[in-house]
DNA sequence: CCGTGTTTTTGAATCGTTTCATGAACGGAT
DNA sequence: ATCCGTTCATGAAACGATTCAAAAACACGG
C-alpha cells in the first residue's frame, strides 16, 4: 500500500498540485467549489501529509525540544507543562528529551536535534561543557533558551530561579529553628543547581557559625537520598537537620531516616527543594524551597518565540524569578 | 548561513554528492584515502545531516512513539525507560507524547504522529473510542503496540498486566486482613484499566460478602485521591480500607487521610496500585499491586521491532503479565 | 467584441538526501 | 597489447511538499 501524496489527490479532484497544496496552506486563496471538490479527494483517499517533505521545504521543523535532566523529576514534568500550551497554540510540537544528568546522553540528544533542524531548543543543560555544543545550535540559527540556569556569559536568553537565595532560604530557616549543625546532601557538584544552592547554604551557615556538612551524590534521585543518609547514621554527633538539593534526595533522606526510626522532625529537621506535589503529600509534609516551576516553563517557550518573532534584531533576556521557603512538618519543631 | 548541504561537502573534498552519502551510510564502500578527504571537508564545514530529507528519501522516520496516559505519573516513565535501550540500540529515537487521559489529545497526537510517518507506535489508549484512529496507523504499516491493555479482538500485539487480577489481590488482601467494608477509589471508569482492577475487586467482595462502595474520580491523580477522600469522611459508617486505581491517587488519598487524623491503618487502610517508589517512600509505606513496569516497556519494543522484522507474514502476540501484591505498613494491622 | 482588472489555477523549480545503473581506473593474467 | 574482474566514483532520478511567476478564466463597462 503506496502512500498517497498531494499527486494522487490532485489527479482524483482533477486540479494541479499546487492546488490542493493550497487548500491545505491558505484555503482562503481557492474557490469555494474547488476547495470541497480537493477536500472529498483528501478524505475519500484518506490523505495524510507528509511531514518530512514539509519539512524540508520549509528548511525547519515545528518541533520544539525541551531538554531536561530528569523526566521522572515532578519538577520537570512541571516545566514541561508550563510550556506545552504556548509551544502548540503557536502551531509548535513538544519533543522532550532526556539527559539524565549524563553529558553523553545530552550530547547525542543535542546532535540528533542538530539533524532534525528543530524550530527551537528550551534546556537545562547538566553542566558548562555544553557550553560550546549549545552555541552549535545557535550558530545554526537554532534559538536556545536555558531553562532553570542563568545565562551567565553565555549568548542566550535564559529563565532562572535564583537558587543561591533558595540556599540562602533553607538555612537560614534551619539556623532560626536553632539548628547548629547541619547536613547538606546533594550532587553531583558540577550540576549548577547543587553548586548555587550549596553555595547559599554555605554564607548562611558561616554567617551564624553553623557547622555544616557536606553528603556528596552521584545523583538528585530517591535512591541518592537514602544512601546519604546511611551514610550520615554511621556517624557520631550526626546533624540535627538536612537540607538536600532536591525534593526527590529529601523524600529519600525522610524514608531512610523513618526506616532507622529516627523521628523527623523531632530527631531531625529536612527541608527540600522544589516543592513538587509530592513534597507536600509526605506524610511528614515536607518543608521545600519553593520554585514557580510552570512559569519557568512558559516564560521559557515565551522568550523562545519572542527570539524567533525579532530575528536578527534581537537582545537576550535574562529573567530570574525568585524562590519562597514553604514552611511544613518536617521543619515544625523550635530546638 | 544558508546551511551547507552534502553538495558544499561533495564540492570542498572534489567528489560527488553521492559519493559523500557513500562516506556516511557505506563508508566501507569508499577508498580510505577519499574518506579522510571528505571527513575532513565535513569536519571543517560544520556539516550535520538534514534528517527530514533523509526521512524523505526513506519514507519513514527512525522515530518510535510511545503515548502515555500521564508523563508525570512515575509507572509510565518507568515503562518508557523499559522501551528506550531497545529503540535506541536499533538506532531509533524515543518521543513521548503525554494523552493527560483526554481523546482529544490523544488524537491530535496521533494526527501528527501519522503526518511523521513514525516507524511504530506504543500507546496506552485512552479508551476504547481511539480504536479506529489507531487502526488508521496499522493501515498505514505502521505498526502498534498496545501497552498495558490488552489487544481483546483489536489486530494489535499487546503486552499486559492482568488488572482483573490485580483488582482480586488487592481485594483478597484487604478481607484476609478482616475488612468488610472497602472502598474503590478511581475514575474515569471508562479508562480499561480502571474498569478491570474495579472488577476484580468487585469479584472477591461479592465472594466474600463485603461491602463495597465506589467513590469515582475524574482522573487518576493525587489531587483526585484527595478529594475522594474527603467525600469519604463525610459519610456515616465510613469504609475501613481503601483501594486506590493507582498509587498516584493512593498517595492523595493517604495525605487526605493524615490531614484529617485518621491514622493510617489502625483506622484506615489503603492499597493503591502500580507499585511505584513513592509508594515504598510514603512515611506510611504504601502497600500495592506491584506491575512489572520496565519489562512492560522492553518487552513492548521488542514485539514492536519483531513486528517490522517479520514484515507481511507476522502473527501478533499478546504477552499477559501477572502482577504481584506487595505488603507493606499501609496495610500491616488485622482488625 | 474588446480591453482591463480581478480571481483562480497551473506547472516548474526547489529543498537535501539516498539509490543505482553506468562508467572509469586499475591490476593481473594471457 | 588485450581482456576481464574488481574496486571506486559519478550523476541523474526519485521522495513529496511549497512557492511563485505566469497563464487562464471570468466579470464587466464601454
Amino acid at each position: 500500500m503506496t502512500t498517497t501524496s498531494m499527486k494522487d489527490v490532485a489527479r482524483a479532484a482533477g486540479v494541479s498540485v499546487g492546488t490542493v497544496s493550497n487548500v491545505l496552506n491558505r484555503p482562503e486563496a481557492v474557490a469555494e467549489e474547488t476547495r470541497a471538490r480537493v477536500l472529498a479527494a483528501i478524505a475519500d483517499l484518506g490523505y495524510v501529509r507528509n511531514d518530512s517533505a514539509r519539512q524540508l521545504r520549509a528548511g525547519r521543523s515545528r518541533t520544539v525540544a525541551i531538554v531536561v535532566l530528569d523526566v521522572a523529576n515532578p519538577f520537570f514534568t512541571d516545566v514541561v507543562r508550563g510550556a506545552e500550551p504556548l509551544v502548540e497554540s503557536a502551531g509548535g510540537v513538544v519533543t522532550v528529551c532526556d539527559s539524565g544528568e549524563d553529558v553523553r546522553r545530552e550530547r547525542r540528544h543535542l546532535e540528533l536535534l542538530e539533524e532534525q533542524r528543530v524550530l527551537g531548543l528550551l534546556i537545562t543543560p547538566v553542566d558548562d561543557s555544553s557550553a560550546s555544543w549549545i552555541e552549535r545550535l545557535t550558530g545554526r540559527d537554532i534559538p536556545v533558551v536555558l531553562v532553570d540556569r542563568g545565562a551567565g556569559r553565555h549568548p542566550h536568553c535564559s529563565v532562572a530561579v535564583d537558587d543561591v537565595a533558595g540556599g540562602r532560604l533553607a538555612a537560614r530557616h534551619l539556623v532560626e529553628r536553632g539548628h547548629r549543625k547541619i547536613a547538606f546532601i546533594g550532587g553531583p557538584s558540577a550540576i549548577p543547581q547543587v553548586a548555587d544552592r550549596y553555595e547559599g547554604c554555605r554564607e548562611v551557615c558561616a554567617e551564624s557559625g553553623t557547622e555544616l556538612e557536606v553528603f556528596a551524590t552521584p545523583g538528585l534521585n530517591f535512591q541518592a537520598g537514602r544512601e546519604a543518609i546511611e551514610a550520615m547514621l554511621g556517624r557520631e554527633d550526626r546533624p540535627t537537620a538536612v537540607f538536600c538539593a532536591n525534593d526527590l534526595v529529601a523524600l529519600g533522606a525522610l524514608q531512610g531516616l523513618t526506616m532507622h526510626g529516627v523521628k523527623v522532625p523531632q530527631e531531625c529537621a529536612i527541608v527540600g527543594y522544589d516543592d513538587i506535589d509530592f513534597a507536600a503529600a509526605a506524610a511528614v509534609p515536607l518543608s521545600s524551597v519553593r520554585q514557580p516551576r510552570a512559569q519557568l516553563g512558559r516564560t521559557a517557550a515565551q522568550l523562545l518565540f519572542d527570539e524567533i518573532a525579532e530575528g536578527g534584531d534581537h537582545t537576550h533576556r535574562n529573567v530570574v524569578f525568585q524562590p519562597e521557603l514553604i514552611a511544613r512538618a518536617s521543619t515544625a519543631l523550635e530546638l
